[in-house]
DNA sequence: TTGACAACATACTCGATAGTATGTTCAAGT
DNA sequence: ACTTGAACATACTATCGAGTATGTTGTCAA
């Protein structure tokens, strides 16, 4: 049976990080391709060759699963930027450094990534499943902390007149349309090398600065 | 009774292309708060004063509505760029019109857009309700066809040298995430009259086609 | 005026699924 | 060795919602 061969791997004393994040990866696959209230957590079991009881022995509720692949997948996000943003460099080079990392952690986190983008669409259209408030707006705090960053850098460049935009909300909404767009359109190929990734990334962070105005080719 | 209200309203022969379309109307809106499984039929009947019985009067299943109110996302945009597609002007003006139209369409008739996107989804990831292949295969067709238009006019105006890009996959896609922005991020003010909403469109066409290396500036 | 039908509303069925209750196994501590 | 508890699996319940079956009403046509 799988579950035994899975069982010699990780059934031991605190290893239940490691269930949970393969739990976590199970769901955020289900909840990318079929949504987050069509998936069924025998179907988010069954991907990890597992039964539902072990799902129930790690959350509380289908809610708290999402919740928690909502908020690694932030996590992921953060910990793929913040050391950029604390380099000394000008804004504008920030700023490309910032989107470059973003977009490669989100095609690398694709699943989670696409989890966290129904989380927002839940917060925004108050359709959120569970009922712990606290763990909402927490996320909600989250999602906004990481939204200031660019905004942050976005300033800076404008101010240093690399950069060019009008309503700085239309701005960073259209960016951030641009450099999550990987999470919607694209799709790894079989021996996609990381180059080629890059490739990608680096045509997406190009199309982002051109969008705010900035003129000069890229490196 | 409101029900009473509606029926003196719709209760009429061949008026059930009204009836019809304020079903889709409620749907679409259902849809687009809470997704496509997570509605039940009951709430897109509440939403319009009815009960399921009335929708199942006139569609067979709870797909076949979605892929109505899909098809008529799509219908309206054609509605909204195709008078223009037949203009003689240059490729660059033509695209600038057609970007300001699409994002147009997309603010009026949003809630019907954003299911117009759950149905790319589902196409994408083959998860879709239905069981209508021919049904299936012709949006997806459809879509086909309305993203044509664009690449065509894209093509055009990089063959006058008005634009550049690298790869019009990704270039493509990245236009159309910022374009169809609004759909996710535009919340409607009361009392915001057709020159706000017309400053939003012009502000993220001017966005879509900086990011496709046009330099002038807009008129 | 009556009967036929469209356009619903009402009242059900039945399958899927979130959640629960309980059983099983193994590893570590004593 | 035996006890305890974590980490599951299995078996069940309860609810929700898609789909159906049937009842009701108004309208038009003959």
């Amino acid at each position: 049976m799988a579950t035994a061969a899975r069982s010699t791997k990780y059934r031991r004393q605190s290893d239940t990080d490691l269930s949970r994040m393969e739990i976590m990866e199970g769901a955020a696959l289900c909840f990318e391709a079929r949504g987050y209230s069509a998936t069924s957590l025998d179907e988010v079991a069954a991907r990890i060759f597992s039964t539902k009881g072990r799902i129930y022995h790690h959350y509380a509720s289908k809610a708290e699963l999402f919740l928690d692949v909502y908020r690694t997948g932030m996590l992921m996000n953060f910990q793929a930027i913040e050391p950029i943003l604390e380099r000394d460099m000008p804004a504008i080079e920030r700023l490309k450094a910032v989107l470059k990392a973003h977009v490669m952690c989100v095609i690398r986190t694709k699943a989670f990534q696409n989890v966290v983008g129904q989380g927002v669409d839940m917060l925004r259209h108050g359709t959120m499943p569970a009922n712990e408030h606290a763990e909402l707006e927490q996320l909600a705090a989250l999602r906004d902390a990481y939204s200031d960053h660019f905004r942050t850098v976005l300033e800076q460049a404008m101010a240093d007149g690399d950069i060019a935009y009008a309503n700085i909300k239309i701005a960073l909404n259209s960016v951030f349309m641009c450099i999550n767009g990987p999470i919607v359109w694209f799709t790894p190929r079989k021996g996609q090398d990381e180059r080629e990734i890059e490739a990608v990334a680096d045509e997406c962070v190009l199309y982002a600065i051109r969008l705010l105005g900035y003129r000069g080719e890229m490196p």
